[in-house]
DNA sequence: CATAAAATCACGGATAATAATGAGAAGGAT
DNA sequence: ATCCTTCTCATTATTATCCGTGATTTTATG
């Protein structure tokens, strides 16, 4: 038997995938947690072989919780179960050391078929975690696709709380001149208009 | 026996509910559809007593599609089982007609609960539903809540493709002045101090 | 039809953002 | 020690945004 712990915080959801994974002759699900923060609070004293992890959830997700789990039970297998189809989030989660990535929008069979590979020492990422994989590469090539600085990254954010140079440069203790040279960069860098080009590509790339 | 019809686009969802719910003894799950759009083809031809109904899905939202539902099953009940607790579109999903609105945060208890209340002739909304309505009642005396007139979120729409008050206002085929005249008001109305500020609002209400 | 709400246009002025360009200083990497 | 990137500051100029105010026309609604 494969012993299955279950991390989402939607109970209905993870009574109904209990209950469907239970009809598997070979996997027993033995927990359920309702937030990462519980998991790491009872893994120690949990004999489990893999997690279905959700990302988003409250106090602290999936992916950040990762290095923690691997601490704990540095054999354990994760399987991220998402709603979300973010490239930025496939990466993070493989970065994280996870053994496979799969939607909600999957049925029973693929969850099943996830967790045998995983098992056998192999990895799953759906189909659509693949080909969202594969895109986000060839962006690579795109000049839209490019790496801000910490610099940058914190420009940006403050650009993204409506404040003018003048204030962001007061705030950093920079001149105006630098405030705006960065923010001039940041247009360029992500082949944005203006300001509020900058705000969509903070919220599309999670930065905020 | 009651009969239940599921529709969610998260496939593992919808078969975890199914089972859940089959397991109490007077309800009957007897359809489940990935979305609102097969729910609408196939709804004039199906005997089913009461909806539970996703907002989010791809292609049309469950509360988009509640005045064609009524349309077809005049006296059918839905239930919103949604995963966002947002004042906004729990007033929506009244003003279209829901009998109930609940998270899926919930237990198969308190879905099962909805369903009795519902069928009883009742409403059924989460404890958490019900505070963030009240909530929301309290900030319609904010300056920030207020009606964006039609005119007023087609200009925020072209705002928030970063075209700037000139390219608008050629656009619209009206003057400058008149652009950022409605650019103002915009600003005002949702105590905004910039255009950032404009994006996440409208983000933030889904207003793109 | 009367009243209110929405959409339109206008002016003057202050402040901020964007563009183009150059360049020095600090830091890490090989 | 040198190179490269980042962060920094600067000048000049143009364009856009934001603010206050007021007024006319259109449209909706009772």
């Amino acid at each position: 038997m494969i012993k299955v712990a279950i991390v989402d915080d939607h109970k209905l959801f993870r009574q109904g995938l209990g209950v469907i994974l239970a009809s598997k002759e070979d996997i027993e699900v033995v927990e359920k947690y309702e937030s990462a923060v519980h998991l790491l609070k009872y893994l120690k004293h949990v004999d489990v072989d893999i997690l279905l992890l959700d990302i988003d959830m409250p106090e602290l997700d999936g992916i950040s919780a990762m290095p923690r789990i691997l601490e704990e039970k540095p054999d354990i297998k994760v399987l991220i179960l998402s709603m979300h189809l973010s490239s930025k989030k496939i990466q993070e989660a493989v970065a994280a050391g996870v053994n496979g990535y799969l939607l909600k929008t999957s049925d029973d069979d693929e969850v099943a078929q996830a967790i045998y590979d995983v098992m056998d020492g192999k990895e799953y990422f759906s189909k659509e975690a693949h080909s969202e994989l594969i895109n986000s590469f060839r962006q690579k090539d795109d000049p839209r696709y490019v790496e801000l600085t910490k610099r940058e990254k914190e420009i940006l954010n403050l650009v993204c709380q409506e404040f003018s140079s003048q204030e962001i440069a007061k705030q950093l203790s920079i001149s105006i001149h630098t405030a705006e040279t960065h923010r001039r960069n940041l247009l360029h860098k992500t082949d944005c208009k203006n300001s509020v080009g900058l705000v969509k590509y903070a919220i599309e790339n999670e930065l905020i």
